[in-house]
DNA sequence: TTGTAAGCGTTATCAC
DNA sequence: GTGATAACGCTTACAA
């Protein structure tokens, strides 16, 4: 009952059970050539000692981690979380810890989150990889024996495993579902157009409009919330423009638009034109209107991944195969899903 | 350029430096006892390798972990992955890795990872406990030598380090703001009575009434939304009252209830009463009329229980303090607040 | 059935 | 300065 100094090891049940190491070893592993008595014995003193056997002893000497590593942008932000939940599933299905950590999107935290990992030689990592990274040093650890399963954004230099939202066809499809409600004239607003998700998106967004005939109008792509011209002076700027040539209908292109756009518009004066938001958020359908969305699939995602990963894991340990096998790299994307709510099937 | 085998060790480095083992230990860890000459020896052979430090190996010899375990809730829960993220901070600023993991507030499965954790000899735990879990096993760990920070809700049958929300204070202070705009009759929602901090949030609401001499009545305390009476069932009720007898203002004592109250007010033809709700929320300022929360600081409970558990930490590396000093908890109790955004404010 | 001993990749304590 | 060598707590041949 007093407070122990430190935890007891095999060796002090050994010696407690009047036994050798091993056949406390062979007792906790469930080896069955353990006479009954032995067993007995060896169980008492680990009920008398408390031991819990130390696994990363245990798993140092077998040579793996039976873990790994997760790195995304931000845990808070519901995309990531359920992605990250969905590989936590996978990864307790097979005994394995998931180590999770957010890099804020930025490159050398990343960097950093990736080194630590690998120093503790994790079994393999899925990393949503953030603009400007190292690629060189991605390389190096894959090299080296840690597997790499990229999600929502691929590294641009080199080929990998990868599993990615259908950013392109997923605006493209929200856009014409727009067009197809009557609306010509659409602003396109996002976060950052340096995120490689968001800029897919806009691509898309060009796409519909390229594809329907109607023209390109810059102004009304808003690139980013944070720099040059604000959100609510754009907004000014729109609303102070002609009722015939003002936009009848914004998509957002990522939830943090969403959200700016959102709070904007219920600060302002200005009419609600239609709206479309890229990615689904809680309270969507709370708003009035309901708040129509293409909606991704983080689950899916997560789960692909998890299993892209520990499908290489699997081939690693078996005897090596065939050496080109090992480079046929798998690029997965997952279909987004439109949800009307209303916000998008307005008719101005 | 060929796939390696296996990582580089220190042996390999050695061997290909033409050195002895420990010199490389020395050289990777900046010892400065070594001469210029060999130096240059070892990090070429360290480049020439891609040698990288095994973590793992250094912190089983070295007899810790450099790692806590946080098990919460669930992590797309923002006041979770909030206060994870604090968390995290205050680990990494500890060059000390957070591993993180979701219990889903299920005991069984919050036994399970935290078994995991303490078998991979994480250096400290912060829990969020869930009702029901064996406290015998908890209190096991800790005396084996894991210490335990508690967040959100404290174990019941013995006392250890806490940091909890100011629940009933939240609450009181709530729901007398409802009363000092001039209502009278106010509903409590919740979403599980089963929960300790809703209940926390439940008693505070019945003192706020009790000191404003205002008369309970049970009907208007829903208790839990997933049983019972079903939420829209209960709207119903309410609504179907005469006008002099319903509700004019709604206290919601966590998110879950406020988004299901919100979603079913908003698919009712009831006209909106106040709301308050416990916990604030993204998009809470959206909705029309803006929602009014008692906040929780999620950011300063994960500082507060991460400081606590590295101070335990500290203590323990330290040569034996006094043994009494050992025993001597803290509790902290972190307070909330009331941010009006005018759904409170209304007066009917 | 059981015990001894050699690892796993480090760090730490010695000698030299 | 440098290099053997014994730990750390476990698994796993290999003997007995």
């Amino acid at each position: 009952m007093s407070t122990t100094r430190s935890r007891a090891t095999m060796k002090d049940v050994a010696a407690h059970a009047g036994v050798g190491l091993a056949t406390v070893s062979r007792v906790v592993n469930g080896d069955p050539n353990v006479s009954e008595h032995t067993r007995a014995m060896v169980h008492a003193a680990i009920a008398s000692l408390d031991f819990q056997r130390n696994d990363s002893a245990r798993l140092l000497r077998q040579g793996i981690a039976a873990s790994i590593g997760v790195i995304l942008d931000d845990m808070a932000d519901p995309f990531f979380s359920t992605l990250n939940r969905a590989v936590e599933n996978e990864a307790t299905a097979r005994s394995t810890l998931s180590i999770t950590a957010s890099s804020n999107n930025e490159a050398s935290h990343a960097r950093e989150l990736i080194s630590a990992l690998c120093a503790r030689r994790v079994d393999g990592l899925i990393v949503a990889c953030p603009r400007g990274i190292d690629e060189d040093y991605l390389q190096k650890e894959i090299a080296a024996g840690t597997p790499m399963v990229f999600v929502d954004r691929a590294p641009l230099k080199f080929d990998a495993d990868t599993v990615l939202s259908d950013n392109f066809g997923g605006a493209f499809d929200g856009v014409t579902h727009l067009i197809a409600h009557g609306h010509q004239r659409i602003a396109c607003l996002s976060d950052s157009s340096k995120l490689y998700t968001v800029n897919q998106r806009i691509l898309g967004y060009r796409r519909a409009l390229e594809s329907a005939g109607i023209p390109y109008n810059s102004d009304w792509e808003h690139a980013d919330l944070t720099a040059g011209v604000s959100l609510e002076e754009w907004l000014k700027k729109i609303s102070s423009l002609a009722a015939d040539e003002q936009p009848t209908a914004f998509f957002c292109t990522n939830s943090r638009a969403s959200v700016a756009v959102l709070r904007a518009l219920r600060n302002s004066e200005a009419t609600w034109p239609a709206i479309l938001c890229f990615d689904d958020f809680e309270l969507a359908d709370v708003i009035e209107p309901g708040i129509s969305v293409v909606a991704q699939d983080p689950t899916a995602m997560g789960e692909l991944a998890a299993n892209l990963l520990f499908e290489r894991l699997g081939q690693r340990s078996a005897k090596q195969p065939q050496p080109d096998q090992q480079q046929k790299f798998r690029n997965s994307v997952v279909k987004t899903k439109l949800i009307p709510r209303g916000s998008a099937e307005i008719v101005l």
